[in-house]
DNA sequence: GCGTGAGTTGTAGGC
DNA sequence: CGCCTACAACTCACG
């Protein structure tokens, strides 16, 4: 029988080693923190230090988790999970031995509900064709996204001109990790809720910058966010003003990731293009200038994208031709409707 | 086929 | 500050 093992050599770690960040052309000294250094050892010391807050852990909703504290109010054990530095298992179990006996919360917005969408996502990803897609994807909503290379830019460079927005996208970009509703605001932003890009060139920036970035997962919270498959509540969008105000009145996050910004009082720090010339002069930052006007109006564009989900939905229901399935129970050419998620996932 | 209620995580305004 | 409602309005499961 052949030999498959890796063959060892004393030269290993030079071929088969990690290489180095200058290997791969990176500046370290230009890079942002390591907050999340990767291994086995490390995601449980993680995990036990997380799991030690065992009325944190019962007591754990997810949607009620700040996006924008300055220190991440969830685990971010994500990234762990995702290379296989820590089992899934091994978290679930983990969580039920502390739930035992004890009052918590459930599914869907406890650690367990979150374990349990992670495998919700895997689901969809291995059944449904072209998941990472949006043509050739039978449970996605087809809209007439528009392709706007500065707005996507700008989305991906954080300059929006929304400091909350932008705030999220340099903690990406620096970081590596952002909070679940951080990605929610930053999601809804560029999709639905203002600039209609495509959800698909979201992803690829996730992937690319999102430590957790995991296929199925990403495919399928792009889809969500963008209210094309899964969550079709198109018509409540989040406000790039306003969510990040509830958890974080003084922007402080803000502050932190956009320091150009730092000065502007409290009530300006949010929509900065707002204040008064003399505000900007004293806070060290001209808007136009030193940071840019917001892009789009949100009061103004919102209001027109849900219009414009409206008709993606109502050409959707029953009347596209191209996406009514060619079956025999279906060769009059009957108007029909797409197959939703839950047939998709019915046994035959 | 139709009505009803639920849907992890909206916002603005009133009390 | 928490709770309520209106806003405009979707799909999906279930009876």
């Amino acid at each position: 029988m052949k030999d498959c093992r890796t063959p060892w050599k004393g030269s290993y770690e030079e071929i088969y080693g990690i290489p180095t960040l200058e290997e791969l052309g990176q500046d370290p000294t230009k890079l942002g923190p390591h907050l999340y250094p990767g291994g086995e050892s490390e995601a449980l010391r993680r995990l036990d230090l997380n799991m030690k807050r065992t009325a944190w852990v019962c007591n754990f909703k997810k949607p009620e988790t700040e996006p924008n504290s300055l220190t991440p109010s969830t685990t971010v054990l994500s990234p762990y999970m995702k290379f296989g530095c820590l089992s899934t298992r091994t978290f679930y179990w983990r969580l039920a031995e502390i739930y035992h006996g004890k009052k918590h919360s459930s599914p869907p917005v406890s650690l367990h509900g979150q374990l349990l969408w992670r495998e919700f996502f895997y689901t969809a990803g291995a059944g449904i064709p072209n998941f990472n897609k949006m043509e050739g994807n039978s449970v996605c909503v087809q809209v007439d996204w528009d392709e706007n290379k500065d707005y996507l830019e700008a989305w991906r460079e954080a300059r929006t001109g929304y400091p909350f927005i932008d705030a999220i996208m340099t903690q990406l970009r620096t970081e590596g990790w952002i909070h679940h509703l951080a990605r929610h605001a930053v999601a809804c932003f560029l999709t639905r809720g203002d600039l209609w890009i495509s959800w698909e060139e979201g992803q690829k920036v996730f992937e690319e910058l999102l430590l957790d970035a995991d296929w199925s997962l990403n495919a399928g919270n792009w889809q969500w966010l963008s209210a094309s498959a899964f969550f079709h509540q198109f018509f409540r969008v989040y406000s790039p003003v306003a969510f990040g105000k509830k958890t974080d009145k003084n922007g402080d996050y803000i502050k932190k990731y956009l320091p150009i910004l730092k000065k502007f009082p409290p009530e300006y720090i949010y929509e900065p293009w707002k204040s008064p010339r003399s505000v900007q002069e004293r806070a060290g930052c001209i808007i136009g200038k030193d940071y840019p006007k917001p892009i789009v109006e949100h009061e103004t564009v919102s209001k027109h994208n849900i219009q414009r989900m409206k008709a993606a939905y109502a050409r959707r229901s029953g009347t596209s031709g191209e996406q009514a399935p060619k079956s025999p129970s279906n060769k009059k050419g009957v108007k029909r409707k797409a197959p939703s998620v839950a047939d998709l996932f019915k046994k035959k």
